[in-house]
DNA sequence: ATGGCTATATGTTATAGA
């Protein structure tokens, strides 16, 4: 089972690149984010003309996150669960069954910019409540995939300028040790359970050149359960697909399960 | 770098992103 995750900054505007990569890279399961659109206004057919059933957790104006699965999708729910009161679309989850059933979640971490400030703490109270729900997951001794844009550059190797992410949301100290504690649960980087060193990203902001100057981070990120690390196969990054017509600024990043 | 770009809705400007 090939697994991929994609923020796609705006499913309207992504309708071209979206297609083109679900034809290209033809995941199993896409894991998307920042579809900045209500469940209404998402344009089904491009995952429905492919063979994918999709859910959606929408909202106006910006974050929105979506399971496509050329699997059926079972026991979906939507919201991370911990704050009755947080109305930010942001998780969704869902039972994939192929070989075996993965319990897999498309997240959007908040990104916490500028921080401090009320931003920051949302972020870390949302990670919080990730936290909560990685180990509620881990209880079930089932593989478990919780993959997306976590907003967090989890070391300096994964950013081409790491000096200039020192004071940022997605860099600090408590960012990256809250990040670090879902590790320490019993969750494998995907990514890094295979790929070691520098110079792998999976966002390039859309200013001053940073895709062609290669000034990137490492911010998607696939987490797995002891159950599903024991069957990663391989993992990778698409990041020719930021160099294409009307791009996201993040890319896929997917790995291969024998599930 | 305190915002150079992009997407969306609040829409000829503001908000958010990272």
């Amino acid at each position: 089972m090939r697994i991929a995750t994609f923020n796609i900054n705006g499913i309207k505007a992504r309708a071209q690149a979206l297609s083109e990569w679900l034809d290209e890279a033809a995941p199993d399961v896409a894991l998307l984010q920042e579809l900045k659109s209500v469940d209404e206004g998402v344009p089904r057919e491009i995952f429905e003309d492919r063979g994918y059933n999709v859910e959606t957790h929408g909202q106006k104006g910006f974050n929105g996150v979506a399971i496509a699965s050329k699997l059926p999708l079972e026991d979906v729910t939507r919201g991370l669960p911990g704050d009755d009161a947080d109305e930010q679309a942001r998780w969704i989850e869902a039972t994939v069954v192929g070989d075996t059933a993965v319990r897999i979640a498309a997240l959007y971490l908040p990104n916490g910019n500028p921080a401090p400030g009320p931003k920051y703490d949302y972020k870390l109270s949302w990670m919080e409540r990730l936290e909560a729900r990685a180990k509620a997951l881990l209880a079930e001794e089932i593989p478990v995939v919780l993959g997306g844009d976590y907003n967090v550059i989890p070391q300096d190797e994964d950013a081409a300028r790491p000096e200039a992410w020192r004071k940022d949301a997605l860099a600090l100290p408590a960012s990256r040790a809250a990040f670090r504690r879902v590790l320490h649960l019993g969750y494998t980087d995907a990514f890094r359970a295979k790929v070691h060193g520098p110079g792998h990203y999976s966002f390039w902001d859309y200013q001053a050149g940073a895709w062609d100057r290669n000034d990137g981070i490492r911010i998607d990120h696939l987490l797995l359960s002891p159950q599903a690390a024991d069957l990663l196969r391989a993992v990778g990054i698409d990041a020719a697909v930021r160099g294409k017509e009307k791009p996201s600024d993040h890319v896929p990043v997917w790995m291969e399960i024998a599930a």
